[in-house]
DNA sequence: CATGAATGAGCATTCATTCAT
DNA sequence: CATGAATGAATGCTCATTCAT
């Protein structure tokens, strides 16, 4: 018996993104996909129930995969400052070289397809960050007057404009306005 | 013979705008939204060449009716800080209050729908801050070092994370946050 | 505008009834449907909501005509054998006829189509026919002594029998096995 | 190697038959066929080459065992009445006991399955019931006035109406019920 | 202008059948 | 033989658009 091939989920959900990137979240159809992945639409359904599932599992993946991506040669130990911005820079890398994710992200979010438990589980992903904030009001080098969420709202706000502005290349994110970009959020959050 | 009605196209901009609240745009239909408009399908196409056009023409109303927003209540005459805030408010107030609207605005974005003159045009609603950036670094309020589209990033992608917190009711903008926010962002900017 | 043209449902039951005689209940599709009826499949959907309603929708008709034809000609006036013949013969006539409806309505009641209370429904068509055993039973033609539900069995069966032999081409309903028949049917419940 | 191991074949049978009670005859799959047999789909097509061989091998089943069953228990040394009544009562009985047979065998009649061969077997099950006939015209208890055709559609409608109202539990076939069923069916037939 | 019936291409999904293991 | 993954034509149904009234 053929056994079941389960490189081809990775090969759908490529597909899925590739025309979501070029016809938006409105454009999907499942021959569409089962084209561009090389199978016959029957095929898709022997691993996906439905439409609604391919694209809720498609959604699940990339936010696994992005969760792991933000704490990536994340090392505790070294000095605050040193941790914030490795935890910054690979947000905006993240938000950057997976910005077709991240657009399929958000429209996903404001689709008919995400249900209340996703969106809380979104909101887990912004544990890293909190967790950072958290460590350097303990540490002192960021002032307990002001709320976390602000300061996250700042920090990430930031970050996705630049990230946004760089993937419609108005505004590259080249090293050293990365550094200064950084240092500019590094001032705001500090005393 | 009678003319061309146009609150007919204020009632469908409304209509269309609660269906893809509520559905995403994903989920509007042209007989939806002439049901929720008390119209027949064929009346749409009186107003709207088609469906394309109907979406395009409300992108450009709402795109619009934000700009004027953006500038309500905004005297030059006033001190460079007051001036400043007055819009970064007005903002942060318009992405709260139309936040349908927003969504809309940034699913269109990354929709096949939207042309390139139309990208341009997104960004020259950026123009009344870029003006008010601009004027606080003449008048020496803001560091001439910091590139305007860094520090653009900066006010406005704060701004955007906020309101959403607060859409989604995890953080919301009582008045007493807005002042802290808006001190937050000019700490950053001013030298 | 074009006003809804009810006539397009006899024509949809009428093609529908073709193709069911000729493949079957099993066979029949929408798209089969529209190209018999000389329609777009989705003007099927404008006078049906769906193939089950369409189905049933069908059968409801049939059953009314049916009952119509049962009783045509009926004068109570007449004497009791001639009132029961006029029915008897009603009902032969029917079956061999409207053979066609009479496959379909037997198949319908085997299908996953029927409800509950259109099986109720099918059974009311008999009333008639008990009607009649019971005025013969009154007026002292028919034996009491044998169920109402023995009798009609025995003449509905009998009847149901010969115009399939004779729709098959093996046994055909000329007019004196009419006439043999129906006097057997009277040997068989008189006294 | 393996051999075929037939009494899988039966299996299939018994799955398809129940699946055809429930879900009609338009209801079955090939796929349901093989997930209530607990088989693999693929298995199927190697004891039947498709799904017509199929739902033709199980009508030939049912047709020879159905055959087998009306004679049962038949004894032509015994006197004419009590070997009608033999065969009437088995006619009877097998319409009760295997209704989901009989209802299969009346869609499947009806079918864009069966061919002209198979309705011309059918027919010769008919045979039993014709001999018997003959016999009693012989006999002299039968008037020879009245073909046999009519004669066998008299009995076997009452039977098959009697067995249906059974079925959907209208009238029970209680045991002097039978009997005065089958009386009624002598008295009609006989001088 | 306004209506909504009519159209038919296109959609999500199913299913008989094949075939690699 | 047995399996069930793979196929793709076919199905029921939807929807943007047209058109007769």
């Amino acid at each position: 018996m053929r056994v079941k091939d389960f490189s081809k989920i990775d090969l759908v959900f490529k597909s899925t993104l590739k025309l979501i990137k070029s016809q938006g979240i409105a454009g999907i159809t499942m021959s569409k996909i089962a084209k561009e992945s090389s199978l016959a639409t029957g095929t898709l359904y022997i691993y996906f129930k439905n439409k609604e599932e391919l694209i809720n599992a498609l959604y699940h993946k990339i936010e696994k995969d992005a969760s792991a991506r933000f704490v990536s040669g994340f090392n505790p130990e070294l000095p605050f400052k040193q941790c914030l911005k490795t935890v910054w820079v690979n947000y905006l890398k993240h938000r950057i070289n997976f910005h077709e994710e991240s657009i399929f992200m958000e429209q996903y979010y404001y689709s008919s397809y995400i249900t209340l438990a996703q969106k809380q589980l979104a909101e887990e992903m912004k544990k890293p960050v909190y967790d950072i904030i958290n460590r350097g009001k303990e540490e002192g080098f960021i002032t307990k007057k002001i709320e976390s969420e602000m300061l996250f709202s700042a920090m990430i706000g930031f970050i996705r404009e630049l990230a946004d502005e760089h993937t419609e290349n108005r505004y590259m994110m080249i090293n050293n306005r990365i550094d200064q970009a950084f240092e500019l959020s590094w001032k705001m959050i500090t005393n």
